[in-house]
RNA sequence: GGACCUUUAGCUCAGUUGGUUAGAGCGCUUCCUUGACAUGGAAGAGGUCAACAGUUCGAGUCUGUUAAGGUCCA
């Protein structure tokens, strides 16, 4: 067996594993009848994206779950992929194509599109390829992307079914415009913004009433020449003689109606309303009610064309609207201006304000909203943290039809086409298949393509063979769907996770009841991760450090144990790079105490966990003996709890704290002494054998590539055989597994361990306070009851060694001599040259005052009344035990007082 | 305007059905290279748990109000 090295090197043990993995296949998901299966879909990244440390989280998790999944003996299928992300990968293909003075249209369509490909076959693999070196566990063998062939004929077929069963429809409506991209946007693509801007107060000349005016408020002055009413309430006693009467629209002047609509809000500056059908929402609907014209005078970049009249055609929307501000002025028709603050929505890739457009785009109507509701409300569908679901539920509430068509190359083209010729608006031109009109020179196709999200919806059984019978077999639908958990951020809840619950309801198995057909059974929705200043990592902001280059620095294992550690339930985390160097540190810690378990004995039989048990003499245990195996097996248990409740970081933290407190700061200590003692030495190897194994399995899915060295070097495995393949045992197996083996574990020990913590602590307080921490020949004198002095001397070779004594000897009285009132006794410091009754003074008598405190406390509580008689007795005699005890250690803090 | 989250040590955060003297990591102070580990060990300083009111024998924990910060939706 190899020689453990003296630090931790993550560098060539995790390239070694990983390829191992691959090479032994080990991350495949595979159909298995006689285990459970576990099955996690990756929320795809865009095919543009690199690793950010939102990815490591989210990522670090499902690798979590994953890995947990296969050491319990269940089947696990990680499924990964990208997503072709419409927008923002023609986005970067065309800003490379800008470099060269090209335009996409210099290539056309197909040509262009194939550039696209090009640029993913160089380029689009990368943040998988990241995804490695993190140490994921996925079975890379079915990596998907939502572009393949195969994927885009079920999206297509989708498409098709949709239409069929009546949920799509093409329509004339406002959409969301990006003037940048050239396409529509979902809602849920726009980023409602404050924005700083100013409110213009127009006035309207009443064309039979000149003198008369009637005013409005805009801060969209560069639409008046699209106005074609003023709209104000019905009820409004200021107007009401006036409507039906014309007024003179001031730009590009014309006469238009004072029209009356309860939509109006009368207590909206003057109460009176310009409408401009094609570039308002409220104002389109207005129009409708009324049968007005839409006059549009933007062209789709976002100009002012020749509608918006002379003074204002060719201009960008922004330069128009200072341009407009000083018309109306020069026309008297500006009363004033007033700064303003107001919500715009944002282009969310563009990042610019979008446009309220009128355009012919294709429409889905949600299927399965009732549905989709209840799977989550009745727990079919458990989200963690359980709040999120109101953020869906009134989501699903509020829903509106979602404008599927995008006016881009890069996608799933809509498999419509029109007849050649024909009134696009007429269905009766209309053909809708998955593989066209079989007279194809007849027909021309939709030049739209579909929303990446209208594909990415279908994610969770279109990547496991959906609709294919031959190929859902193939990739295991029936076995993997629905899948366990879904790991993903809440900004992701509308874009993804409802949609997803909706299609698996309408998709999947039809007919069968709700919980065979939702996507997964679990949302798991993890934080979002800030800076230091608590602003959200970003790639403009150059706030986010590079997840490779934390990598390189402290390990995939130290920054998985890292950012695990700081990432608790549903809440932000604020990323602290001392956090990820302390996983680092807990690795090189777990790594040495392997180390120093090698250096002490050779090697027992550690092939499984009974070959370890056996090895242990129950007979020899001593109290530290059961303490550590206690606290293993509570550890144990308390970490299956946190599997149970998605609780990752009290995992971890339950995992520290017990290996490098319980085990290597005392277990490891006090094996030091037992070592030497030949009748002790197999046992105390056996448990030591035994709490690594176990720290290895438990901690292996949080930290992959470690936890495999050590399997193999302390020999836990056989010669070729992976961590993975061995079976976690849970804390009642492992309760059951040794009491088989006549182990019953003693919880006195625990209680008196704890004790001897306390003597240790106080006695190496006692030397430090006197400037002799570093001694080691100190003798320790001690005053204490037969009882604590058995306690004692069963560990006093082990004590004296964790205290740097020669000797600890007990005595019926001492005096003048400094001293500590342990849990087990008075100590004294055999040393009584060197006493400072001064210091010895001050430290007594500050421990006096906080214990008179303490027993003020706990005497009022016992006079209390009402306390003792409504109190449940364990804490009343809790209450009581604790009072004698401060009374007790009282009394001898005010005799050594006194004898100084 | 509606919904939700946060407020505990210098910093970042735990604290699970209310119950002994509120914890951890980092940072800070002092000491220590003794054969696993200085990526370490030991000791120590540091908190009126945002404020107020209420429920209770008992509140960091439950209820209400307020304040500050943040997120989402309209």
């Amino acid at each position: 067996m190899a020689e453990i090295t003296k630090s931790y090197e993550p560098r060539d043990v995790e390239k070694k594993w990983y390829a191992a993995w691959l090479k032994a296949k080990c991350f495949r998901g595979v159909v298995d009848a006689t285990r459970e299966p576990y099955g996690i879909m990756i929320p795809p990244p865009n095919v543009t994206g690199v690793l950010t440390m939102g990815h490591v989280l989210n990522n670090t998790i499902q690798d979590i779950l994953i890995r947990r999944a296969r050491l319990e003996g269940k089947s696990a299928l990680w499924l990964p992929g990208t997503d072709h992300a419409g927008i923002a990968t023609q986005t970067v293909v065309e800003r490379e194509l800008r470099k060269q003075k090209q335009t996409r249209h210099d290539f056309g369509r197909e040509k262009f599109v194939g550039k696209v490909w090009e640029w993913r076959a160089e380029k689009g693999g990368i943040i998988l390829e990241q995804l490695r070196r993190l140490g994921a566990s996925c079975d890379w063998d079915r990596t998907a992307f939502t572009m393949d062939p195969a994927y885009s004929k079920r999206v297509l077929h989708v498409f098709v079914e949709l239409f069929q069963r009546g949920y799509i429809y093409r329509g004339k409506r406002m959409v969301n415009w990006c003037p940048v991209s050239l396409t529509a946007l979902s809602d849920e693509e726009v980023i409602m913004k404050p924005v700083n801007g100013t409110l213009y107060r127009v006035r309207y000349e009443l064309v039979n009433q000149p003198g008369r005016f009637i005013e409005v408020k805009t801060t969209r002055p560069e639409t008046i020449p699209g106005d074609v009413a003023i709209a104000v309430h019905p009820d409004d006693p200021r107007y009401a003689d006036i409507v039906g009467q014309m007024v003179w629209r001031p730009l590009n002047r014309t006469q238009i109606p004072i029209i009356a609509d309860s939509a109006v809000d009368r207590e909206f500056g003057s109460g009176a309303l310009k409408i401009t059908p094609a570039h308002d929402k409220v104002d389109h609907e207005i129009g409708l009610r009324h049968h007005l014209p839409a006059i549009d005078v933007l062209n789709p970049n976002g100009t002012l064309n020749e509608l918006a009249g002379p003074g204002l055609v060719g201009l960008d929307r922004f330069a128009g609207r200072k341009l407009a501000a000083t018309l109306l002025k020069e026309a008297g028709a500006l009363v004033d201006e007033e700064a303003y603050s107001n919500s715009v929505g944002y282009s969310e890739r563009a990042e610019v304000p979008i446009e309220p457009r009128l355009t012919e785009q294709w429409w889905l109507k949600y299927p399965k909203l009732e549905e989709a509701k209840a799977a989550v409300r009745d727990g079919h569908i458990k989200f963690y943290p359980e709040r999120w679901s109101k953020v869906y539920l009134h989501w699903l509430e509020n829903i509106q039809d979602w404008c599927i068509s995008r006016q881009l190359w890069w996608g799933h083209r809509i498999p419509v086409w029109y007849r050649k010729g024909g009134d696009r608006a007429d269905p009766q031109n209309w053909h809708v298949s998955v593989d066209g009109p079989a007279d194809p020179v007849n027909w021309e196709q939709e030049e739209d393509v579909l929303d990446t999200w209208a594909s990415s919806w279908l994610w969770p059984f279109v990547t496991l063979g959906w609709p294919d019978a031959d190929e859902m077999k193939r990739d295991g639908f029936d076995y993997f769907y629905p899948t366990t958990t879904l790991v993903t951020g809440p900004d992701i809840i509308f874009f993804w996770v409802a949609r997803m619950i909706m299609a698996g309801l309408e998709f999947t198995r039809p007919g069968e009841p709700i919980e065979r057909r939702i996507p997964f059974k679990n949302v798991y929705f993890t934080g979002i991760i800030r800076d230091q200043q608590g602003r959200k990592m970003s790639k403009s902001l150059g706030n986010s450090p590079d997840p490779l280059d934390l990598i390189d620095t402290y390990g995939a294992d130290g920054l998985r144990f890292g950012i695990i550690s700081i990432a608790p339930q549903g809440q932000d985390i604020r990323f602290q790079e001392d956090r990820i160097e302390g996983g680092k540190n807990f690795c090189n810690k777990l790594w040495n105490a392997s180390r120093f378990r090698q250096m002490s004995g050779p090697a027992g039989d550690n092939s499984s966990l009974d070959a370890i048990l056996a090895r242990l003499v129950p007979a020899q245990f001593d109290a530290d003996d059961h303490a550590i195996l206690d606290r293993l097996f509570a550890t144990t248990r308390e970490v299956d709890r946190c599997f149970g409740e998605f609780e990752f970081s009290a995992a971890v933290q339950a995992l520290y704290g017990f290996f490098w407190s319980d085990f290597c700061d005392w277990y490891v200590e006090v094996s030091k002494s037992k070592l030497q003692a030949p009748d002790t030495k197999d046992n105390c190897l056996a448990i030591q054998d035994l709490v690594l194994r176990q720290t290895l399995l438990l901690l292996h899915p949080f930290i992959p590539f470690i936890t495999e060295e050590l399997w193999a070097l302390l020999g836990y495995g056989a010669p070729g055989s992976f961590i993975g393949d061995a079976r976690l045992e849970n804390a009642s197996h492992l309760a059951t597994s040794s009491r088989a083996r006549g182990l019953t574990l003693d919880r006195a020990a625990v209680a008196a361990v704890e004790k001897l913590k306390g003597v240790a602590s106080k006695a190496r307080a006692l030397k430090a306070e006197h400037n002799l921490a570093s001694r080691r020949d100190v003798k320790f004198l001690v005053t204490t009851s037969d009882a604590d002095w058995g306690t004692l001397a069963a560990s006093l070779a082990k004590l004296a060694r964790m205290t740097g004594a020669a000797e600890i000897v007990r005595r019926d009285a001492v005096e003048g001599a400094p001293a500590t009132v342990t849990p087990l006794g008075t100590f004294y410091l055999d040393l009584a040259s060197t006493v400072d009754v001064g210091v010895e003074k001050v430290r007594l008598t500050k421990e006096l005052d906080l214990l008179a405190k303490h027993i003020a406390g706990t005497e009022a509580r016992l006079a209390n009344q009402a306390f003792v008689s409504k109190a449940p007795p364990i804490v009343l005699e809790g209450a009581r035990k604790q009072l004698a005890d401060q009374q007790a250690k009282r009394a001898e803090l005010a005799r050594l007082l006194a004898g100084l």
